[in-house]
DNA sequence: GATTAGCACTTGAGACCTTAGAGTGCTAAA
DNA sequence: TTTAGCACTCTAAGGTCTCAAGTGCTAATC
């Protein structure tokens, strides 16, 4: 617990920072005398000693047992992310590896997000997630009926979010392949780019005066888009890499692996994290036990949005240990959700592409 | 490695069943004394004994260390599958879960599959593990187009396996209502329910010819039909409950661990072996090493494949320690992966019932 | 001839101790 | 204010001992 705000002298945050920088890439408690050979740190490593036990005091730092060096607590990892950690300089092999993915010429979420899943993973040696994002609540922009017997169609349904979304539909009555015909231009002239809550009794009954003969087939047919329109939205969550976790020393004992993995059982918790923060445009960083996910509480969180135009169609980030490499991490998720979202942009207005 | 087939008397087998069932139960090395307090081995120690020295001759067991008592090596396994095993019968909480879950009205495969995996893992305390799998080289049963402007629409395709595809497209030129109908009748005359391969290049001409002025139209819609045919095959694999393996003593040491989660990033593997004896219609058993995928050395699989009507849609099964309990699960994935194939069935039937 | 009691032997798990090394906090000097 | 120096603390790793479990073998017994 820190007794004042922003208290650190320069000397204490360059101290911090080296403390942080080289637990981040050694795993290991850091100690006085091993940060006197940083250039920067010109001071005997008495007066580190000194310096190391404020921090401590003031909750930056924690210290596993009385002859180990100091490890950042949880608030020091949080202002290193917000004040103290460089801007990451993408190396060329991996923006190499980022736009090769970019080229993808398949507009479909689903699969760049897979494939922007594992390239995650493969960057920062953490565990890539990515959620993909079944719009709620779409309304639909344009009907379609596909005629296959007198007792059975398809209803196409194209959402205002730009998905299909098909029904099949069995019959216990014939219908003939102009009633259905009519049936599709009715629900483009009444249904279609409305909420459905407009489509009210009055409508239907108008509805059904118009088809004629078939009437009994309004009621069926406006319940299937009803179904469409509100299907849960499942939003799925997709891993690679959960190895690369396991490589990590502070995953090598079956606790903290069996609370890493716990991820796997509490999905719904992370995708409801996932769905909650996303609104939010930027980069959500969860250290530790600021994430809601409880079983995360040895790890951290990085992700951002992923957006077609307006809207949210997903999310991409990262898992790791808590002593993570956020400079990199960040600046990865932050290039990849702006390009894939810049992507799929590019691809809703391709005329001309289909070579 | 067992010296002839079969040689095993009744009271080795006895004793090799006795063995095994209590390794299953307590996850230990079994010794002889622990045996006697079976009534069917009313033989004294040293007798089990001896007859534990030659099974282990014969390959069935293994002993840890000289201390230590036997456990059952993979051919001991396997001959306790193949031999051994009695029928397992289902508890009526079990047969009520599992009935509840075929009450599901839903005729989506995703769906089923996704809370049967769940079922699963909670019924037998270990991972349920799907597969999804998509229908490879399905032929287009019908076409239908559905005109959003002059300058794109979405060709929709209801395949052979019965799902619908869609693809949108956007032009370079304008094309009215009356040719894009035109078209859908075309595809429905010339392509609709053929091989691919028999579209020839007469073929096509012929289509050019009978469109008329917007034949350029053709080759980008051939091209799009082509892609959907033959879009990779994506099987797709659900897990649930993998903290349940972390439960067991076998899985308290890292290296083990790593081990089982490697299917996690070999999950390619995993789906290439569930694909590949998907087609043979029985319940499919992998003790250890059997399986062709190295990183599950230390498990055993149990999956079946889900089929609706002749068509193979997916698998369901198990993951577990080699010691898991084979007669329970090996009765739960039967009746799991028979009951769904049924209900899917059924629910292809239902002519009738859309509220 | 098959079974069993008895016993010497082997081995891992756990408890306990010791040691080495790392890192600290504090004091006194610079 | 900084630093050298030192006593102190704690862990990790290795070593030793003991206990209990389970074995294999031999000789006696059914």
């Amino acid at each position: 617990m820190p007794t004042d705000k922003n208290e650190l002298s320069e000397r204490k945050k360059l101290i911090l920072k080296a403390i942080i920088d080289t637990h981040i890439n050694m795993g290991e408690p850091v100690g006085s005398k091993y940060l006197t050979r940083y250039e920067q740190l010109a001071f005997s490593s008495a007066t580190i000693r000194n310096e190391m036990a404020e921090l401590e005091e003031m909750g930056y730092l924690e210290q596993p047992h009385t002859s180990a060096g100091r490890i950042p607590s949880q608030l020091g990892y949080r202002f290193y992310v917000d004040q103290l950690m460089q801007q990451y300089r993408m190396s060329a092999a991996e923006l190499g590896e980022l736009d090769k993915l970019m080229k993808l010429k398949a507009a479909e979420v689903d699969r760049i997000l897979d494939r922007a899943t594992k390239l995650m993973s493969v960057l920062t040696n953490y565990t890539g997630v990515a959620l993909k994002r079944s719009q709620s609540q779409p309304t639909i922009a344009r009907f379609d009926v596909m005629y296959l017997s007198p007792r059975s169609f398809i209803l196409v349904m194209l959402t205002s979010a730009g998905a299909v979304k098909t029904r099949q539909l069995h019959l216990g009555f014939d219908v003939s392949r102009e009633t259905a015909e009519k049936l599709a231009a009715l629900l483009n002239e009444y249904v279609a780019g409305r909420d459905m809550d407009k489509i009210t009794l009055p409508v239907i009954l108008e509805m059904q005066t118009r088809l004629g003969e078939s009437e009994q087939l309004i009621n069926p047919i406006i319940k299937a888009v009803w179904d469409t329109v509100n299907e849960p939205e499942d939003s799925e969550l997709l891993f690679d890499g959960v190895n690369n976790l396991l490589r990590y020393p502070e995953f090598s004992n079956i606790e903290a692996v069996r609370g890493v993995l716990g991820m796997f059982d509490e999905k719904d918790e992370l995708v409801g994290v996932m769905n909650h923060d996303a609104d939010s445009d930027r980069t959500n960083i969860y250290i530790g036990s600021e994430s809601p996910v409880e079983v995360m509480n040895n790890s951290s969180l990085i992700f951002r949005t992923v957006r077609n135009g307006d809207r949210i169609v997903g999310a991409i980030g990262v898992i790791g240990p808590r002593r993570m490499d956020y400079s990199k991490v960040v600046a990865l998720v932050d290039y990849m959700s702006r390009n894939i979202s810049k992507l799929m942009d590019s691809n809703n207005l391709i005329e001309d592409k289909e070579e």
